[in-house]
DNA sequence: CATGAATGAGACTTCATTCAT
DNA sequence: CATGAATGAAGTCTCATTCAT
């Protein structure tokens, strides 16, 4: 059982400083970006020598890529769940926002790392090869919010719109409000922003619009021709 | 006259070569990213050594950051004047849309590098001291939107929500779209989405919501649990 | 102690390899000048890679510095405990004469690259920002002998002469003469040398000034002829 | 006689625009040494085209060596005549010292530049093959000095020290005390100095050395122990 | 001769990665 | 596993020099 003890110390170590590894390399990708954070930096920052940094990760690019899929998972392993679920469409999109903030709230670092990488559709682009994870998961919250809006469409919820418009418009204004709250760091000023967000999204930023069923409304004017 | 001549063809060369340098240069950063170019594939792509670049520009950040700034100045004065027009809230908006769109699809590339560098709010988290007219146009463009925003609401056009929260979002769901877009290279479905978006942007989401006069509206029906 | 003796060892390498850096650099650029020695060449004639020189100095010119400060230190801990005992004037100054030429001897290399960069007062001339050390040293020393000069005035010992021009002198001769030897590489006719450099600067060099007394004088016995 | 003129002109202009480039070289080689200036430098402060410059000189060490060899036979031109002068030693000397400070006062730039690529006979030590003429001309003038002192010494005027040790020690002793001035910009006081430099060459800074005749001499006491 | 854009070798420096201890 | 000195490819930038106009 000594051995065993042993052993699963050693374990219980080993684990440990590749969390802090982990830990202190996110921060730092986070804080300046890829290509401005050494491996020797990260050495540094966390009090290990360079050679224990590649016993645990082959390459800088496997250390990204790691941490970067640990993140993705995290989000789609929250995130997911809601878009899966049996409530109603409408429900759904709300607990997708209400959820998105969530992830942000719990580790903004580790979620600016990963919006950061991922801004949109663009993920491959110049970050190239990094994180493919990352971009998977991007693409399957993108199909799974699809999906739902059109299910929604389908069942007279949602007004026929392009679904992939509305994922993405969804998304990237979601992480906008995100962002400029993580710059404010002003916490309270969250709640109220992303009620805002669900007013705009849910019901639209025309007061007449939605108001008064006779208007003709000046965006309706202009039809799909 | 031969001499003015002379020095004017010289002149006319010159510029040529700075836009043939600035172009290449354009295309690689857009492609790659600002780290993942190197100033001998620059002047490999454009034909000149690369002393040849630094005559022109006194280093790397130099050629980026002109780069940026005169993508940002264009942008701007496009978008600008749509904003600061005389014409009501509304339509400055959907100016503002339109006005996006082609300026993306005048010059994708720049555009793409613009947009690369500028994601929302974070433009300054990494890409660090580059372009601050770049990281100005956008908090230009923002302001004026909030402005025009508020007075919207001020007269009754909009819903009184957050103008900051509703110039982020439309600029980054703009922005999504467009990127989207590019990617496919599908020339054709952009009008089609922006027109979704306006749809989106203008009337809300919710089929019920603009609909019946009635209604309470779907959205606060969602209590906050 | 195992540990302690590994630790132990890396250090002691470290700081041969260190000073095997310094002596090669050294070497190098009192023979052909900062800027005529490149750092490939450094590493090379080192037997080091160019990497290897920058984990010990962070640039250039740090090393260039690094040497310098070495050297003033050792020259300004050998000759200012003469000029600052207890001996009277005379002795002083011809304790700092022997002195300066033993430090020549034990370390040629050096002393010929601490006295290129500080030769006179105008060691700040477009050596540049290099080594405040050694220029500190350079003024110290002088600022010593002046005062030493001055106190023999005062005492009688020397003649009202200006104390920075004595210094000055005295310093420059030296090092001439100390040069000259150097380039000759006749060990032997230094001692003859310095003798006669005492004889110049203690007596003059005119005949009569010293001449009558009938002193036969050790210098005027060895017949040049 | 148009011809002639015009020819006459052009050759006049040339002139002028390669005394130009000289004078400007020479400020700065002299103010910052050779490496640290450009030829785009020297030509943007001569205003002229790079390719101008190199109209007249083949290369950077060509100018740099031209102007060194201007102001060195400047030097020997004025200096020589007295040393081969049929004055008696001693006046030779006195003369030479003279002639130095003049030269000096002169064209304190360009002496100063002479200075610097000649310091004492290591002229050739990194400068590496600079200047030939210059170090000739530095040969040239030790060699009359020591040649006058060796006949001084013959009869009888001067002490029978090493003439190599006495015209280094001179012409040394004489650097420094110009260049000291150099750097103080006090023109009052060089006189001062150049009769304290007099007064202690020609005959020796102890009082007792010269004065009584008895004195055996406080330099023979001083056993090499 | 004057011009100055173009050239590219070469200098300095960084940093991901290896490997012997 | 931990260590960290050593490595050297690759990148940025300078500047002497050329040459077509």
């Amino acid at each position: 059982m000594a051995e065993k003890t042993k052993a699963s110390r050693r374990q219980r170590e080993r684990q440990r400083h590749r969390t802090e590894i982990v830990d202190v390399a996110m921060k730092l990708f986070a804080e300046k970006g890829f290509h401005n954070v050494s491996m020797q930096e990260i050495a540094a920052e966390a009090e290990f020598a360079i050679g224990t940094i590649y016993n645990f990760f082959d390459s800088k690019e496997a250390l990204y890529r790691e941490i970067m899929d640990e993140v993705a998972n995290n989000v789609l392993s929250l995130v997911r769940p809601i878009l899966e679920s049996n409530a109603d469409e409408q429900e759904k999109l709300a607990g997708f926002i209400r959820a998105s903030i969530l992830v942000f709230r719990e580790n903004s670092a580790a979620i600016r790392l990963f919006l950061r990488a991922n801004q949109g559709p663009l993920a491959n682009i110049g970050t190239a090869h990094f994180s493919e994870t990352a971009v998977e998961v991007h693409d399957t919250l993108q199909t799974k919010l699809r999906q739902v809006y059109a299910a929604g469409v389908r069942k007279g919820t949602f007004r026929a719109l392009d679904p992939r418009v509305v994922s993405l418009a969804l998304d990237a204004a979601l992480r906008a409000i995100v962002f400029s709250v993580a710059e404010d760091t002003d916490e309270t000023s969250l709640e109220q922003k992303v009620t805002d967000i669900e007013e705009l999204f849910f019901r639209g930023i025309l007061h007449d619009a939605w108001n008064r069923a006779a208007s003709a409304g000046a965006a309706s004017d202009r039809g799909r021709s």
